[in-house]
DNA sequence: AAACCAGATTAAAATCATTCTAAACTGCTT
DNA sequence: AAGCAGTTTAGAATGATTTTAATCTGGTTT
């Protein structure tokens, strides 16, 4: 076995998830050097293309199997669907109207004073989509 | 005929919507003198209220099309479908993560320094939402 | 005020991403 | 090798939104 499919398994086990065919798979696509955004659907095509199968339910459960443990995040996104990054850390993002493609804006770019939280409320999360459209 | 109704109609024929009874029943529950979040589900309901009846595909059309007249501004949302703001001003949004509901904050109490779009595109609208939670 | 027509409304069917179900399977421990 | 909890699976179900094609209506013209 190579070394990166141990990492992969390795990575997994910490996460309480049981290293099976199709997460070690998954997680192949998902977490190579290169951060991606992703949806359940790129992903079938990935795994079709490399001439594997696997149950549309599996794709879902494993992407929410992944946030729950912290490896993915999910990220807003247009109209299609639900999207995650492999990308965990703090940052913003650029949507492309008429694309719909996401682009990362590293976090210190983008310097924001958040308001407090209303009496009896915490703050979670801050995100923010910069909307931006091609110069015709 | 009320004031009122003669300023909904004349709204309407401003945005060059025909003032159909249906757009104008909306509009009135839309676009009166306190802001609000509504949704396809939510209208609906009001209207089953009232004793009157409107085609859902209806109250969709009247959405869009009154979003397109800028009368509206889609906001995003948990996971609930479409979210229409009658508050058309710049500003942002609280989302309470239990129950998707959504507080509006003030434009000049969040400042962010909005980073360069990318070559050859241009920023169209920037949006944060800051998820907060009940203090447990 | 009757006729006309583009645009609007309608009920019902279609769409489609996501979730559910209940049966079959598999990684791990014994 | 057996056993079991946790996984995967195909297919059905869900549910919000959109499409369809027929009917209706506001506003203009006669």
């Amino acid at each position: 076995m190579t070394d990166h499919a141990t990492d992969i398994k390795t990575m997994l086990r910490s996460a309480n998830l049981r290293p099976t065919r199709q997460r070690v798979l998954l997680a192949g696509l998902l977490f190579g050097p290169t951060k991606c955004h992703v949806n359940a659907d790129l992903l079938a095509q990935k795994i079709a293309q490399m001439g594997e199968h696997m149950a549309t339910a599996t794709i879902y459960n494993c992407l929410h199997q992944f946030e729950a443990a912290g490896l993915l995040q999910r990220v807003p996104s247009g109209d299609d669907g639900i999207t995650f990054d492999t990308n965990i850390t703090k940052h913003h993002h650029f949507l492309v109207e008429e694309t719909g493609e996401l682009i990362d804006i590293p976090f210190g770019d983008l310097k924001a004073d958040v308001p407090q939280a209303p009496t009896g409320y915490e703050i979670e999360s801050v995100e923010m989509v910069v909307k931006i459209r091609k110069i015709s």
